[in-house]
Formats: structure tokens, sequence, C-alpha cells
DNA sequence: TATCATTTGTTCGTATGTATC
DNA sequence: CGATACATACGAACAAATGAT
């Protein structure tokens, strides 16, 4: 029953009845307009914030701030750029606060991804976000202590710039491939508090592994993490000029 | 206080105090443990269950599916090849249906990154599935009436493979780019029936534009839409070997 | 500055429906 | 069939933020 509301209120919302900007029925009206209970509005009001249909707010109400099927304002570009020999070129990103540099043991989706499970690795912590619209996004790159040792001056200032990191690894003797990993899930509480998440808005998620091209060996894993409900990724495909003769196999996927 | 709730018996699962398999106590012996109301209890089992540390069935109980920061068991490539000069080649999909062929007029997301607001695209509609998990998605292709027009074949049998799109624009003349747009959002109450996601798990979604790559004229927009507690999308990020626009170019970097 | 009505946020207790075993 | 457990909904109370008086 609160789907149903909640799906009555989102094609009012599309057809027009409510304009972007307006502010919906209080949830007392709506309780008398639909005959139903306060917990059953306020499961379908639950509904319509995730789809990212309404804002509310303690003490003013429920305000309409999309019709849906929109595209989100902030685009952030997976591009990389190589204008020399091991010159480097990335997206700009605007950091929040100072870099927090610790050391840990590789787990979860970046030990799987470097291949380097339980090993240590120097974390790079940024708080980066879009000066346009204030987006808030977390940025986290690992330094396994494998490629540090054969990058030295990592070492020693891990908090470069990106583009650097991959100038010195560049300069280490190492051809640089990259891949992407992208996936959601709903923000844990604390990531709802360091990111500003004030509604339930999902949490895109990153993983771009910087590898050795020739031995295929992971070097370096960047983490990025950023509210969906305002953040798309973009990506430029490059086709493959792969020969017919033989079909080059991706990792398969089973852990 | 659902939240702190929802924190301890998070850290519990990820401490092994709860192993994967097992069924967490009852929501009536959590209000005894926690000393909280049946409300509570259900605000926090909601929030682990969009986490994906659990799953819950009527009945049954509270399972563990989890402890959290693990790599999605399904990886979706999104990789191109060219093997000829018109000869494409793509991922398999397996379709779970027949596909459904409508016209549509362009809205939304596709619209945008068409640059067609409102003109009419054929669209082509597929449920697809990763047949090793049962993992379902959801696949639409837009074609334009603007493509259509300059590639007849198109408009006669749209429902042909995706490489085959790709053969046909190639062979009416035009040379191909890609671009991949993601983000996530919840997942509307009719995604959540044909995607058959029991849990509220975000949905990842992704548009791939296909474009003219000299006059920058987008040609194709295909949409996937896969839930993303249980998948990852995989990008190849190629380096682009721009000139450098401020930097005078001394050497003819022909690599 | 203080007060008050409005509105959402959170929790509680209870009841009923429904799937599982 | 019955006990258990989750799903859904109702009614009530209080907290907290907001905006106007």
């Amino acid at each position: 029953m609160a789907t149903q509301v909640a799906e009555k209120v989102a094609a009012d919302i599309k057809r027009g009845r409510y304009q972007v900007g307006e502010t919906l029925p209080s949830e007392a009206q709506m309780e008398q307009m639909y005959g139903v209970g306060k917990a059953t509005i306020r499961t379908a009001m639950g509904e319509l914030k995730r789809m990212g249909l309404i804002e509310t707010r303690q003490g003013k109400g429920s305000m309409v701030i999309s019709t849906g099927g929109t595209v989100p304002p902030v685009t952030i570009p997976r591009a990389i750029q190589q204008r020399g020999k091991g010159s480097w070129f990335l997206p700009e990103m605007t950091e929040a606060e100072a870099p927090a540099i610790s050391r840990t043991s590789l787990d979860g989706p970046p030990a799987v991804h470097l291949g380097q499970q339980d090993q240590d690795a120097i974390s790079v912590d940024r708080m980066v976000y879009d000066p346009k619209t204030g987006t808030r996004m977390a940025h986290r790159t690992f330094i396994p202590l494998s490629t540090a040792a054969e990058a030295p001056s990592l070492a020693e200032a891990p908090e470069v710039p990106t583009s650097e990191i991959y100038e010195q690894l560049t300069q280490a003797g190492f051809s640089l491939s990259f891949t992407e990993h992208v996936t959601a899930r709903a923000p844990f509480p604390d990531e709802r508090m360091s990111l500003g998440l004030d509604e339930a808005s999902p949490l895109l998620i990153t993983y771009r592994i910087t590898a050795d091209a020739e031995q295929e060996r992971p070097l370096l894993c960047e983490e990025l993490r950023a509210p969906a409900a305002t953040c798309q990724l973009t990506f430029s495909l490059t086709p493959t000029k792969a020969p017919a003769k033989r079909t080059p196999r991706r990792r398969s996927a089973s852990e």
C-alpha cells in the first residue's frame, strides 16, 4: 500500500501535478488524502526520497526536486591523457582538506583487484568536491609496499597528485595500463556523515587499477566514492583492434 | 538509535560474531537484546539489507550474506573489439526473453545524451541475465529515426545484436566513437518487480553513446540497468595521446 | 528576544497478514 | 494444523527544526 501511494505521488510529479520546487502536502494531509496511517505515508516518502524525486526537511516540508529520469548534474570524467613519454594529465579535482596518509592492510575490493590479500599498503585519503555544486567525494589511493619498493620516491611523498604517481611509475620502467571497476551500494552511516548525504542516496564506487601492461601486474589502486544521486562517471571507450585468431580472455569473476 | 543498532550489528558481522550463512536472532529477540521497539529494529534491519549484509525472508529469518567490502560477483565487461574494418565484437549477453520493439519519444537521459529532445526513436527492450548467477539486467537500445534514416536496414530489423548495429553504422559511412555514462539510483517499484530485486539494492545504470567520430554527432544510445549489489562494470581505459595545448611539441611524438 | 503553530523525525506498542517449517 | 518469524499498517507520543507572530 505504501508502494501504491509512492507510485501515485511519483506519477503526479511526473505529470506535473506537483511542480519542481513546490512543497508537497504535509504528511498529515496525505494521511487524509489517501486514508492511510502515518507509517504508510512515511514509508512512501522514503521511497520517493531514495528515487531522488523529493527532499524533506524537518520543520519545513517535502519539496519536489526532480521529475525523475534526469541526468545527474555532476559529471566526473574518468579520462587519462598522456602528453609525452612519462607526462600524464588527469581531470582536476579540488581538495577539500589536506590528504591523510596512513598505512593499512589491504582488504576487500582493493586487495582483490591488486591480488595482494592482507599485504600492507600506503593509503592516501582525500576529500574532494565539485566547486560548482559543492558535491563531496571521497578519494583513496592504495600504494602497495611492493610497488613503493620499486619506485622509492613514491614512499617518501605519497601525497603527490595522481598524475605524478603515474609519472614516477613510468620512470621506474613500467608501461602503464588502466582498468576501472564500477559498482554502487547504500552508504554506511559514517559515509553518510563524511560525505554529507542527507538523503539515502546510493554511493557510486569505482576502482581504477593501474597495472604494468607487459607483466599484467597490478601496481596501484584508486578508489572513488561519490553520491550517485548527483554524480555520473564518464568513460571514453576505445575499441581494441584485436586479431581475430584468438580471443583474449578476461579474468573470470568468481570470488 | 536505529542507526546505532545497525552499526552494532554490522560491526558484529564484520568481527565474525555472526557468521556468513547464519541466521540472526529474530526481531523480537533483538528488541529484548537492545531494549528498543519493533520499529527501531526494522529500520536497522532495512539499513543492513541496503548495505548488502543481510537478506531477510518472511517466515524464515534474517541471514547474513556478506561481511561487507566484498567485490560484486558478476562482472560486466564493457569492452568493444573491432576485428576488421566493419567487424565488431562485443561481450556476449544471454537473452532471457525475446526482444520487444517499440517506438518511443526520446526523453530523460537518452534524449540529453543524444541531443534529441522529444524526437522519435526505435527502442529495443531486452531482458538479459548472467547464466552463472541468474542475475537479471535490463538492456535498452535507442535508435533515433534520424539514424535509422541513414542506415535503412536498421529500421527494418532493429532487433539484431548490437555488434551488427555497429557494423551497419560503419557501412553507412560513419566512423564510430563510444562514450559511457554511469550512475546509480534506487529502483522504481516496477523495476524491482521486473528485475527480481527482493532487497532494496541500488540500480547501476549506464548509457553507452555511439557517435560519429568526425562530426561528433550522437547516433545511438544503449541503456543497461543492473542490480548494483551483485554487479560491477569493468572498463578498459586507454590514455589519449593528445597534443599539449600550451606546451610546444619539440619532438614528433609518434608514440 | 521569546513564543507558538506547523511539519518532519523517531520511537513505541499493537494488530493483522503471510510465508516457512 | 500450529508455532515461528518477517511484512505491513495503524495510532499515539514526543523530539527537533522551521517560520511567523
